[in-house]
DNA sequence: GCCAACGTTGGC
DNA sequence: GCCAACGTTGGC
């Protein structure tokens, strides 16, 4: 059992709209590192904390499960989406990905208030430069974040 | 295998 | 819209 925290753009998938839909494939990841800890470090059960990027005020929304073996991800096979990979051949498909259950919605944390942290210092989402959109929380981080920042349990 | 050029991410 | 940082591509 691992933690996690994966980006997603609010304007294409949502924490609303997550919990609308209960589940959805984590599609549209085009980076190798992010696409092997899809594929080979998740284990369905694992939690992941839902952080909308690229938007106004970034910040974690919410907790999602890992529910799903990895797939492939059908948009690198649609022409006419913007994740087309025309280099994946459909018997060796180059992106898999796996399908995130709603867990729930959580008081919005934003990345600010996760950077005035000392506790949360060494976070991969908070190193420098970095851009992965999918990075592992330690059990320490998780802990911090739900009870400190969330009021959880 | 190196590395420059380019494209993308994502906070601000 | 800007730009720093990073990943990928492709020529050599």
């Amino acid at each position: 059992m691992q933690y996690w925290l994966m980006k997603s753009e609010p304007d294409e998938v949502s924490i609303d709209d997550l919990a609308a839909e209960q589940t959805v494939p984590w599609f549209g990841v085009r980076n190798y590192q992010a696409r092997n800890f899809m594929r080979d470090a998740m284990q369905i059960g694992d939690l992941a904390f839902f952080y909308h990027s690229g938007c106004a005020e970034p910040g974690i929304a919410g907790i999602c499960e890992v529910c799903s073996e990895p797939y492939p991800d059908e948009t690198q096979f649609a022409t006419v989406s913007p994740y087309f990979d025309p280099k994946s051949k459909i018997d060796s498909p180059r992106w898999l990905l796996r399908d995130v259950r709603f867990v729930q919605k959580t008081p919005y944390i934003p990345l600010a208030e996760l950077r005035k942290h000392p506790e949360l210092a060494d976070m991969r989402l908070l190193a420098r430069g970095n851009r992965l959109s999918i990075t592992p929380v330690t059990p320490e981080e998780w802990a911090f974040i739900s009870r400190e920042l969330m009021g959880l349990q």
